[in-house]
DNA sequence: TGTTAATTCTG
DNA sequence: AGAATTAAC
């Protein structure tokens, strides 16, 4: 359809070529070139972390050889600004036509508005495709035309949606390239010397790159998909997708493990095969909740930093760097937590169900806010995934309508024996408890002093005593071994906190430096700005108007219905009357004489939630200024619970600039 | 077959 | 943690 130029075709997170909507419309369209640009500093504090990055940049080397194949190859540019750096390429490339495929991150849907805007008014068409989720966030409301604030209706919809997802494109057969010869590219450069060595390992375990996800995604359907609900709780089990990495950077397309999995379930359903059933509905739910991540995203663009529901908005999180400290490392006293931890930071990688133990702990036990450990996440996991981590996180702390209820508060020790019941994993992962027996593995505090003789442990030094200990009066097993000597101090939680409690001084002292040196342990960077802004934002009636992000305006749709979808109604409330949790778990605090060494200054303090963020490099991005004072909705009352129901309503956030 | 204890599930 | 389902008695 084309006149002369050729056609740009945009990678981002689409690492593939095969059910590439955005190349394959570009194909057809005619001569392309095809690119890449690197402008990490646009993330923000989310500036992708070394494994991250290990990962994207085998990716991008594995598509540039398929690429080459095809007959052109990727074009690579390092950027600051990827809008001007589009500008920049389609200029000396002589373009006409713009393709790529969508994202949902807050910094994509700021970022891709932008270069629409930039691009059309220089003349360039720009056409944007669906290829990373089953239906666009758009496409999928309620009864009502609203989006759906519960993940169970929401999926339940998207399994019974009057259309099929797309079915999945084959490769291009081959590529016109178009004219590079005045757009050189430029050297990516993903990882530093230090980095290095400790990249070295991962390539043993992990395959990056759109065939071998390919592989890895044929592997399972064929394999541990039968049996993956029977083996799901197991901590160290091998029967999960391996996919999440892949599906990150694009490089296989849900579309088509949607495709193969169903037939699998068909065939399965046909044979009366109940684990098989069983297996793939539980697998595609967890498909199921990636597409949420990215529904909640669009819909509320700050849910990575901020929480969906209001009612904790003053619970007095602990900030303590020693406990976040201890978490990072593996030195919490509880080998569940410990194992994963370790785990997280020597392989990148922890199964589901451990980060949810892990993260649980975080919230629950430790207190700490939030976004620090869906920053250590972010920084450490392979698949790290901004839309995902922020529902995961947001699940657990009890802010999601259907998340966790906050007050829900699992123990270590008996998620240990259900996870890990013969402590094989913590043993992996926690050589010092190696010699230690199943019967104290998950509560070694409690092993008489021989046995831990016999082991070799010597508690306090050998292996930490719990940093924070739970008050075992719960336990079922309860063979009342209480907590040892320490006496636990009960916790009485703040039911009412007055609404201008905490209003230090703002903080605004950009970085503190780094304090300690050991895994990239970050410096805390404050932006109370942004807390005054919302904690005079209070006063402000429910009036802010909706706040999910722009409908693109040239999505290219197959079906004339998909059109419709776009509404602008407000989130409802979600949950019924909200009954007053009673937070008096009892909590032995000892963490004061374990950490003074390294958080001097930060004794346990409890402050709101919001303001801190870990950083380890200084925020570059003016994407977070950007929001600082919109409104965030809701809260009418000065408790950080409110008694009244519609407490539980889903903060709304002014919709996105319009003008870039 | 009714009551209760145990287990499982929850995005 | 609490609801719901299942196993046990």
């Amino acid at each position: 359809m084309s006149g002369g130029g050729c056609s740009i075709v945009w990678f981002r997170r689409d690492l593939r070529v095969e059910d590439n909507p955005a190349l394959a419309a570009g194909v057809r369209a005619g001569s392309v070139v095809a690119v890449f640009i690197w402008a990490p500093e646009e993330e923000g504090h989310f500036y992708p972390g070394r494994v991250s990055r290990w990962w994207l940049k085998h990716s991008l080397a594995h598509l540039d050889s398929s690429l080459r194949s095809l007959g052109t190859s990727l074009v690579t540019k390092r950027s600051t600004d990827t809008v001007s750096t589009l500008v920049e390429v389609v200029k000396s490339t002589g373009a006409t036509q713009i393709f790529f495929n969508n994202l949902y991150d807050p910094v994509s849907l700021v970022r891709d508005h932008k270069a629409k805007e930039v691009l059309t008014a220089q003349g360039i068409v720009v056409h944007s495709f669906n290829a990373d989720l089953l239906y666009e966030p758009w496409e999928v409301n309620d009864d009502h035309g609203h989006p759906f604030t519960t993940f169970a209706a929401f999926w339940e919809r998207c399994l019974s949606m009057p259309y099929d997802p797309d079915s999945p494109l084959l490769p291009p057969k081959r590529i016109i390239s178009g004219d590079m010869s005045r757009c050189a590219s430029d050297t990516l450069v993903f990882e530093d010397e230090s980095e290095r060595g400790s990249n070295a390992l991962l390539a043993r375990a992990w395959s990056p790159g759109w065939s071998n996800a390919d592989k890895a995604l044929t592997a399972f359907i064929n394999g541990p998909l039968l049996e993956y609900s029977k083996n799901r709780r197991k901590a160290d089990s091998a029967t999960t997708s391996f996919l999440s990495p892949h599906l990150h950077f694009g490089e296989v397309s849900v579309r088509k493990v949607f495709h193969l999995v169903r037939i699998k379930q068909v065939l399965w359903a046909n044979e009366a095969n109940q684990a098989g059933e069983e297996s793939v509905n539980l697998f595609l739910k967890s498909i199921g909740l990636r597409e949420y991540s990215r529904y909640i995203s669009f819909n509320h663009p700050y849910s990575h930093e901020r929480p969906l529901l209001g009612h904790l908005k003053f619970f007095p999180w602990v900030v303590d760097e020693g406990y976040f400290k201890a978490w990072r490392q593996g030195r919490t006293g509880y080998p569940l937590m410990d194992a994963g931890m370790r785990e997280l930071w020597a392989t990148g990688w922890l199964h589901d169900r451990i980060r949810v133990v892990v993260s649980s702990f975080f919230v629950k036990v430790l207190q700490l806010p939030w976004r620090w450990g869906m920053k250590y996440f972010w920084d450490t996991l392979l698949d790290a995934d901004l839309e995902s981590d922020a529902l995961g996180w947001q699940y657990i702390s009890g802010t999601l309508p259907d998340g966790r209820e906050f007050d829900r508060i699992d123990n270590p020790q008996f998620e240990g024996y259900k996870f890990d019941p013969h402590g094989e994993y913590v043993r992996r992962w926690l050589p010092e408890l190696a010699r230690l027996p199943t019967e104290w593995i998950h509560h070694p505090w409690n092993a008489p002093e021989s046995v831990l003789q016999a082991a070799g442990i010597e508690l306090g030094s050998n292996y930490p005593r719990p940093i924070v200990e739970i008050d075992a009066a719960k336990s079922e097993n309860g063979t009342d071994e209480g907590l040892g000597d320490s006496e636990s101090i009960p916790i009485a939680f703040p039911t009412d906190i007055p609404m201008d409690v905490d209003h230090e001084p703002a903080r605004n002292n950009p970085t503190l430096g780094r304090r300690y040196e050991d895994q990239m342990v970050p410096s805390m960077t404050s932006s109370f700005l942004r807390v005054e802004d919302e904690e005079t934002s209070l006063d402000l009636p429910n009036s802010a108007p909706e706040s999910r992000a722009e409908v693109p305006t040239n999505v290219n749709v197959n079906q004339e219905q998909r059109r419709e979808a776009v509404h602008e109604g407000n989130m409802q409330t979600v949950r019924g009357n909200a009954t007053l949790p009673q937070f008096n778990m009892t909590i032995g605090l000892r963490n004061a004489e374990d950490s003074t060494a390294e958080s001097s200054s930060t004794s346990t303090r409890r402050e709101r939630d919001g303001g801190v963020v870990p950083v380890w490099s200084p925020s570059t991005s003016s994407y977070s200024e950007q929001f600082v004072g919109e409104d965030n909705g809701i809260a009418t009352s000065s408790s950080y619970l409110q008694r009244q129901p519609q407490s539980h309503q889903i903060m709304n956030w002014r919709r996105l600039s319009q003008t870039g």
